[in-house]
This record gives C-alpha cells, structure tokens and sequence, in this order.
DNA sequence: TTGAAAGCGCTACCAC
DNA sequence: GTGGTAGCGCTTTCAA
C-alpha cells in the first residue's frame, strides 16, 4: 500500500469518466461542452464524479487542444506604481468578468526586458497581450518589439498598447499633450505666471507629450518655460524628489512647479518640505494622473485626472472587440490646494 | 494563393524541425533541451531555423507533456492597494529571477470569491499558489478552501499564505501582535495617553491581531483602550476616512488615533483635516504597513514598517523550498512627524 | 446521444 | 548523437 497523501497526480478527465462509467468524450462534454448535448442522467453522473475527485480541467490540455487559451499578458513597467497598478486592476477586473486569467510582468522601463518579456509571454499563446508603459523615442528595439507584436498579431493575438500610437496597434490613446495644455490653461488662469518644471527623459514619449503640451499651454498666454528651468530626472518619486532639489535654489524664480506625473509630483514635495519651503504656499505645485493618494496628501495635490481603471478596462474590451475604438480618454483638469489661485 | 497575412497558426516546433531538416526530437533537444547533447552544426541550423520562423515553444504543450508548468498564481484582495501592489511586486521580481511567470487575480475580500478563485486557478496546474490577503475568522468557506488547498498540496502544488497562520501551509507570519504592542508602546514612551483606534472588522485577523497588539501595548503601561473608541471601519482609505469622522466629535478625548493600516490612516487623516483638525498636533496618528506613500503624507506618518516586497520574496522563496522557514518577518516601528513627542 | 479515435504541440524514452 | 514514437490531458470529428 502506497501512502495515501503522497503527491500525486492530479485526477484527469479520465479518471472522471471510468469514476461516472462513461466515455472520455461524454465526460468533456458534460464538463466543458458547450453543446449541452448530454443526456441528464449521464451529466449529473459526470458532474458527481467530478465532484467526488475534486477535479479540474488543466487548462493547459485544454488550450493544447483548443489551439487557444483563456489568458491575457499584462506588461507594465512597475506593479508597485500607483498608475500601473490601477491600470492593472481595472484589466483584472475587466478579465475576470469575462472568464480569462492575466499575466503580469514588469519591465521596469527596460526596452530590451520589455522585448525579451514580450517574446517570453507569446509562449504563453495568451488571447491578449497589453503593454501599459510609455513607449521610448530612439529605442533600439522597438524594430524588433514590433516585428514581435506583428508576428504575434499575425498568428491571431489581439495586441493593445496603452498610451500612444506610435506603433501601429489598437491603442488606448491618453491625450497627454492636451491634457497637460488644459492644465497649463487653468494655472495661468489661477494667475500662477513664473513656472519649472520636473520632468523625464525627453525620449519617453509619456513626459515629452506633457511637458510639451504643458508648454504648448504656457505659450497660449505668452508664457514661456526655458529649458533651463526644466529638470530632467527619473519617472519616479525619487526622480521627482531629485527635480525638486535642482530646482530649489531658484526656487523664488517659480511660482508653480509642475511634475510631468503625480508620483514625481509628490516626491517633489517633500524635497520642497524637506528644504524649509511650503508647497502650496510659497510655491505651487502640480502633477499628472491623479493617482488615489493624491487627494490625501498635504496640501491636496492639483493634477489631471485619467480613469486609470477604465483605462485597463478599456484596454482589454478594444483587444476583445468588444469596446469602441473611439477617441483618446477623456481627461480632466483636478484643481485643489497645491495651487491656491495666486494674487 | 492564400494571403500572406490572414491569421495563421503560429510556427510549431515541427515547422522548425522541417525547415532545419531534423527531427522533431532533435529540433526539441537544441531549442529546450536541457543536456545539451546535440551537435554544433545541428543546433546551429534549429536555431536558425527558429529564428527565421519566429518560433516560441508553445508553453501550454510543454506542460502538458512534461505535467509541470513554470506558473506560480497569487491571489491578493485588491491590486491596486500599495499593500498587496508591493508585494506583488516582491513576488512577481522573484519569480522572473527562476523563470516563472505569475497570473494575478483579486479576491475582493470576498471569501466566496476567494474559495472560486482557487478553485479557477488550480486549473492552470501552478507550481505554486501564494494567498496574500488576511484570513477571515468564522468564514463559512474557509472548510472548503482549506480542502480545496489540501487538494492542490497533494497533487504536487506548493502553497504559501501571507499573514497569519490559521490554515495548515507554509505561511509568511506576519507578527502583527507584537508590531501593534511595539508601536503601542513607543508611543506611550511618546507621551501619549489617550487612545483612539480605526479598525476593521474583527473576524478580519489582520485587524484584529493588530488592534489586540495595540491593545496590550498600552495594556502594558497601565492605560486601557475602550471599545467605545474603537471606530470599526472597512480595511480600506474610505473606511479610514469614514471612521475618523466616527471620532471626531469625541476628538478632543484622544491624543492619539491609531488605524490598523496605513491606507486607513491617510483617510483619517484627510478627514480629521477636512474637519478643521490638525493631524500630528491637534492628534497624533499612527499607521500600519509602511506603504511607501506615507513618507510622503503631511505630516509623515508613524508606522510599523513591513518589508513588503520582501514578503513577497520570500512567500515564492518558502514555496519553492529556497526560503529558510524561519522567524516572522521582523517588524519595524518607524516614528515621523504624526507623532511629535507629547508634553 | 454516445463512444472510439485522431489529433493539439511538445517531451522523453527507446532503439539504432 | 540522432530519429522514431509513445504518451501528456483534453477536444472534436466521425461512426455507430
């Protein structure tokens, strides 16, 4: 006698048949089937056996036979982020409502991991592949990320970016320029005049589209903001935290400062509070994303909100047809503390 | 002629071999072979040939002809909460550094869903299934999860729990006890002396271990904390928000109000401050968690620090038999400026 | 309606 | 070392 709680195998559909004294087939059918072509008393038979075993398909078996599979690849640069994990909740969400499972994985703004992860997540056959980051000006690999896509897509994979279209796929298109311009309207219109800026590398298309749209917002009211009095870090909080103190010695030269994305934003507060001066007060500060913490912050921060749920939600329903490809999502400007109108 | 890019199946491992002109088994040995006993000119031309077809091993085959697959599943409550984000990004850095790749799904802290959720991802055969949300006492599921878990063990499946061990697997022990006590106690070392608390519910063992802790802390310096001023909230900011303004007419009572997490805190703080009252000088607060937004939060925020990454880390490393059972993860109280030290 | 059997893409064992 | 080939667990013809 073997013991009894040694690892082993899992039932099979086998196992489920000779339980219920039916065929393979009949078995299949009553627990998969979608042709409810099964006699009662022989699914009921079927379905108790099931129950008895503790079965469950393997979902791989099934996709190998299928020829398809009940997954969706989720690439995001960061899971710990606040953007991209709201995102990632909304596509779960969405996922979850219609049967299929997601994968995620991070790239950590690495192009090179993002292709590699790319390749890696084609094994999987998923139904979906999303790519939630930024794409990257001047990227090496983007030739070869989108011959991957391409192939993917060629071969039946629905392909989703989220952000901008600068590659030929579906895209949930965030309007950063316009949003960052509109933000830029109400600033000035708050009467703010002498403005920085912290922002990412220019070759990240996120940070350009909001820091030229931004401008582009400025200029609209003949304002203008030099080069030198943007500083260039990392996309994070700690970059933004960095900004904050390249630009703190000039910082009388600014009334507003603006963080190409809530996370920078916040870091660059505390750089400020950490440096004696009260955002807000001597100085204005903005963001981008309205990510759920910002509300919570002190002062609240003023930002421009994306539906960051809906935005992963609209992300796997254009994959799976069953969304509109319509416009770019709807933004909105979010004025609270961190910018009290000024004078 | 038939289109060139009407979706076709994707190349198999049998298309390499054809276009290397080799065999199957050969073409299989040089692509994911692990003895490399294959010749040189022989791996060479698969590996061209792969190249040129853009081939991906199908993974789902390979599990179903190895029956082992490279897939760890997680189960958290809410995606988009820093707590569970961390670590699920912890968990999702680890199981890339060995090769596995990790499918997410969110509970919603519903047990009911939870036991599904389970149930659904055993389907997939992973290698690993880690369960990071609090256990819940009195739940009328938790017999059939625990079989459903035990199932899964037996079959060859790792499991691991994060939080508390009240099921029989290998956990990631969160002392969350004597982190409260500690913190208590720091806090009474503080000068503090009348208290107040947010919590969850208590057949949440998460909150209530917490609170508990919290409680003997104090306990142990003589000072007692009534139900009265225990404000029992949902585990969320909106909860914490919410049971702050449960406080707030008795406010001037406490000097201190702690919520048993920290996205509970920064509600509550946002709701004493929306009520006209000064968190950190009108009344201290406290959190749980160390998130990393509550460095950021004005004023920043007293906690106890879980490494949560690290726990993530290390519930794939237990699973995977890498991690050395050992201790509870050390816990740390970490004092900021929502405490000032009292009179 | 049911059952037998031929795959699905891949691995691994067994000869040569 | 290399090539047949028998599975892996499942779906889906095709006959009966």
């Amino acid at each position: 006698m073997t013991s009894p709680d040694l690892p082993a195998n899992p039932p099979t559909l086998h196992d489920v048949a000779r339980e219920a004294g039916v065929s393979l087939a009949t078995a299949s059918r009553s627990l998969n089937g979608s042709a409810r072509t099964v006699r009662e008393p022989y699914r009921e038979k079927v379905l108790a056996a099931a129950a008895r075993l503790g079965y469950t398909p393997n979902l791989s078996a099934q996709a190998v036979a299928k020829g398809s599979t009940m997954t969706v690849a989720l690439l995001v640069a960061d899971i710990a982020d606040p953007y991209f994990s709201s995102i990632a909740a909304g596509v779960i969400r969405a996922a979850d409502d219609v049967g299929l499972v997601v994968t995620m994985a991070a790239t950590e703004r690495d192009t090179r991991r993002e292709l590699e992860l790319v390749r890696a997540m084609r094994g999987q056959r998923p139904r979906v592949l999303i790519l939630a980051g930024s794409r990257v000006e001047g990227d090496e690999n983007e030739l070869a990320l989108r011959a991957e896509l391409e192939a993917f897509q060629s071969t039946g994979g629905r392909v989703t970016l989220i952000s901008q279209n600068t590659l030929p796929f579906e895209t949930v298109l965030l309007d950063n320029f316009e949003g960052a311009r509109a933000l830029a309207a109400s600033l000035v219109e708050l009467g703010y005049r002498r403005f920085a800026a912290i922002s990412g590398v220019a070759s990240l298309r996120t940070a350009r589209d909001r820091l030229t749209g931004f401008r582009a917002g400025l200029a609209d009211h003949g304002i203008d903001l030099s080069d030198d009095d943007v500083a260039v870090t990392a996309f994070t909080r700690d970059g933004g935290y960095a900004g904050a103190e390249q630009l703190i010695p000039r910082i009388t030269d600014f009334d507003l400062v603006f963080a190409v994305n809530d996370v920078m934003a916040v870091g660059a507060m505390s750089a400020l509070r950490d440096a004696g001066i009260a955002p807000g007060v001597e100085v204005g500060v903005a963001g981008y994303d309205d990510i759920p913490t910002v509300r919570d912050v002190t002062p609240a921060l003023t930002t421009v909100r994306i539906p960051l749920e809906e935005v992963g939600a609209r992300a796997l329903a254009l994959a799976m047809g069953t969304g509109e490809q319509s416009a770019p999502i709807a933004t909105e400007v979010i004025l609270r503390a961190s910018t009290p109108r000024r004078g």
